[in-house]
DNA sequence: TTCCAGGGGTAGA
DNA sequence: TCTACCCATGGA
C-alpha cells in the first residue's frame, strides 16, 4: 500500500544525510544513513512532522466529510492529508514552480534547484540561493519570469526582512495568513490557496486549469474562475480539502 | 509558427 | 473591482 519516500536533508554543520520513509498502518518509520545526535535527530523529527502535516489535526475534517455522503472516501481511504516540504521556504519556491507552467517543467525546475544550488541533493536555504548573483541564478535555474521571485524571497529571508516559517508558528487567522502569502511576489490567489492548504487552512480553492476542466465537465460548460469558487461554496472551511479529494465523475485522461 | 501549461503583476478604466 | 496585456520556458 505505501511506497518509499526517499530524501536528502541538509543538517547544521553542513552534514547531508539520506532520509528513507514508508509506513505502516499506524506509524511512519524513517530510516537514516548516518548515526545522528540527540540534537539532530530532534531536528529531522521537527521536518518530518511538518512533511506529514503531523502538528495538524484532521479529526474535525473527518467528522465534516461523514456528514456529505459521497465523501465518505475520504474516511474510508484515509486521506485528508497533504504532504508538503521540511519548510515553507521549500514549498512557496515549488509553488511558484507551479504556475502557468507544466507539472514536466515544474519538475525540472526544482530539479535544477536543487542540483544547481544545494547540498549534495539537498534542497538549497534560503542562503544558499540568496548568496548567488542574480544573473547567475537565473541562467542556471532558468526558472523564466520566476527567477526574481525565487531569488528575491531567499534574499529577504536570508537577510531577515521576512520570516515566513514564523508565519506558521503563530496562531494567525486564515484571513492574516493569505495577506501575508499574497504580499510574496509569484504568490496569487492560486499559490495563496496551495499555501493556506499545507499549513492547515484549506478556506479557498486554489484555482487551477485542472479546477476548471473538472468542474467545467460537472457543469457541462466553460467556467470561470468564480464559478468554480461558487461550485465547492457549499464545503465553506474545508473546500481546498474537498476539491483535493473530490470524487469527479468522470476524471480526465 | 502558434498555442498553452497546476498564474501573477501591472496599468488603466 | 475588473479587464487586457505581458511575462520566460519548452513541449505539442
Amino acid at each position: 500500500m505505501v511506497g518509499t519516500l526517499a530524501r536528502k536533508e541538509l543538517l547544521s554543520a553542513g552534514k547531508v544525510v539520506t532520509l528513507r520513509i514508508t509506513g505502516s498502518e499506524t506509524a511512519l518509520i524513517v530510516e537514516v544513513d548516518e548515526p545522528l545526535s540527540p540534537a539532530e535527530e530532534e531536528a529531522i523529527l521537527v521536518r518530518i512532522r511538518r512533511m506529514f502535516q503531523l502538528d495538524i489535526d484532521i479529526a474535525e475534517f473527518m467528522r465534516f466529510a461523514d456528514r456529505h455522503p459521497h465523501l465518505s472516501h475520504i474516511r474510508e481511504k484515509r486521506q485528508g492529508r497533504m504532504l508538503r516540504s521540511p519548510s515553507l521556504f521549500e514549498d512557496v519556491v515549488k509553488v511558484i514552480c507551479t504556475t502557468n507552467t507544466t507539472w514536466t517543467q515544474t519538475k525540472a525546475m526544482v530539479s535544477r534547484i536543487v542540483t544547481e544550488f544545494g547540498v549534495e541533493g539537498a534542497f538549497p536555504t534560503p542562503a544558499e540561493i540568496a548568496a548567488v548573483p542574480f544573473d547567475d541564478f537565473a541562467a542556471r535555474a532558468k526558472l523564466g519570469y520566476r527567477n526574481a521571485s525565487v531569488h528575491s524571497l531567499a534574499g529577504d529571508i536570508a537577510e531577515g526582512r521576512t520570516d515566513i516559517e514564523g508565519w506558521q508558528d503563530q496562531a494567525l487567522e486564515a484571513a492574516q495568513l493569505e495577506k501575508n502569502l499574497l504580499s510574496l511576489r509569484g504568490i496569487g490567489p492560486y499559490g495563496a490557496a496551495c499555501l493556506m492548504l499545507y499549513l492547515g487552512k484549506p478556506v479557498k480553492v486554489n484555482v487551477d486549469s485542472w479546477a476548471r476542466t473538472m468542474v467545467g465537465k460537472e457543469l457541462s460548460k466553460k467556467v470561470e474562475d468564480k464559478e468554480v469558487h461558487a461550485f465547492f461554496a457549499e464545503y465553506g472551511d474545508w473546500c481546498g480539502l474537498v476539491y483535493h479529494f473530490y470524487p469527479w465523475k468522470q476524471e480526465t485522461s
